[in-house]
DNA sequence: CTTATGACGTGGT
DNA sequence: AACCACGCCATAA
């Protein structure tokens, strides 16, 4: 338990941390995700046991800072594409980074078949 | 309290 | 493949 305070007296509360253990296990599986490799934000939910919250895993990445060390390049919507704007600053640097990875990007799509994780 | 808004997903045309 | 309509869900207005 993080904060004590939370500890209710009522049996049947709302789990109200559980957006605590959601983030915790976001950063987890966003951590876990191999260079090479990428991932979508459903699947990143998914993994997380965050149920059907795509667009909150998409929020917390562009939310991260600046100078993280954490792989949010690699993921990507459902079907393959980067859900970033090509022409935008961070459009292009995910694409790049990509590339460095020798993840071929054509079209702002990449192949799920070879570099689909898990 | 209602609406709008997304780094989303799925299913149907 | 491209588009669209919904569903989803936290946040913002």
């Amino acid at each position: 338990m993080k904060d004590p305070q939370k500890v209710t007296v009522f049996p049947q509360s709302p789990d109200v941390d559980a957006p605590e253990r959601h983030k915790e296990a976001f950063f987890q599986v966003l951590a876990s995700i191999p260079a090479g490799k990428v991932t979508s934000y459903g699947k990143v939910a998914e993994l997380a046991g965050m149920g059907r919250g795509a667009r909150l895993v998409g929020r917390w990445l562009g939310q991260l800072p600046g100078g993280t060390r954490l792989p949010w390049h690699r993921v990507l919507n459902s079907q393959g594409k980067l859900s970033l704007p090509p022409e935008s600053t961070s459009g292009a640097e995910q694409r790049r980074r990509l590339m460095a990875e020798g993840i071929l990007v054509r079209n702002g799509r990449v192949n799920l078949r070879q570099h689909g994780w898990p």
